[in-house]
DNA sequence: TATGGTGTTCAAAACATTCTGAACATACGG
DNA sequence: CCGTATGTTCAGAATGTTTTGAACACCATA
């Protein structure tokens, strides 16, 4: 319950994911998301909690939002609300999603090296494991969803949300 | 061969792997050195061939050894000269790194929150999601390899380096 | 041990990103 | 339809990161 303790929390991860590239607000908002009460918060509730401006909140929210890992929900009095979806994480990240990016980058390469045997060996390996990743990951994630389904089948609809990115 | 062609392919790299959290200097470096002819390039190479300072060379090129994505080989004259590994991305990226620290996180939240039902589903799910996903994606790592290893015989001996992180 | 090429480190400049306050829209309730 | 609570946008300030030039160490050779 400790709200102090709640507020260092939504801190950590937000140095956490502004390692792994976000913005240091994106994080902090999405640590406090992860373990505020009311689940639901209004943009003056959070701007409260993680003590940032209202500008910041905006265009941070906005980026949850587009990146799948947050809903809007009717708030209770004016205006509307954000929450955290139960699954986020597994939703909302494509662990694949960067591999992609690169293996073109890669398969881009290996047109300009041509059929020279020396150079393109080196780039050839790295695409094949990419693209090994790429087709054997999916399956992987289906797998856990399914797994997820059976042991716990009160979850929320499956609405594949935007795939974007994160990590 | 066409050496312009290469230098911007170098760039290209750059950028990409920049998206990716990377510095420029670090993408641009590993960029070239997946095409250049020779393939081992010394200092005074790289900084000709990339337009980089000595200095952004060689932090750069501490980071690209640091991470296992390249290696220090004597060279033909003077000093020492960088090559890439062959299997660079496979044996450098361990897609599970970033999983690990935010599983951390989350379970730190869980401890946070205690026995605390309602807060703890929202961090529960996406903590399983990523255990389950660090349990079984080396496998599929691994799976690759060997697969490799039987089509192409001739690969490197796997001395298992520095396993740092980037994408 | 002097010399030249080679590689490293560091403070400061160049650069880019993020956050904020304030002005502007929007919508609801009275 | 007005007043108020709410939400958005944007220019500039604050902050952080990357690169660089220059000074410093190293090492082979003669």
């Amino acid at each position: 319950m400790d709200e102090e303790a709640s507020r260092r929390y939504a801190e950590e991860v937000g140095v956490a994911l502004t390692q792994m590239g976000t913005t240091p607000s994106f994080g902090t908002l999405l640590g406090w998301l992860l373990i505020c009460e009311p689940r639901a918060q209004t943009i003056t509730q959070l701007c409260d909690a993680v003590g940032l401006s209202k500008a910041s909140v905006s265009t941070g929210m906005r980026a949850l939002e587009q990146s799948g890992l947050v809903r809007r929900v009717p708030a209770s009095g004016r205006g509307h609300a954000y929450e955290i979806h139960d699954d986020a994480f597994a939703r909302a990240i494509d662990p694949t999603a960067k591999m992609r990016t690169f293996l073109e980058v890669l398969q881009r390469g290996l047109d300009l090296v041509g059929d020279d045997e020396a150079r393109a060996q080196r780039l050839r390996h790295s695409r094949d494991f990419y693209a090994f990743m790429i087709e054997r990951v999916p399956a992987l994630m289906e797998e856990f969803r399914t797994s997820e389904a059976s042991t716990h089948p009160s979850s929320t609809v499956a609405g594949t949300g935007p795939q974007e990115e994160m990590s």
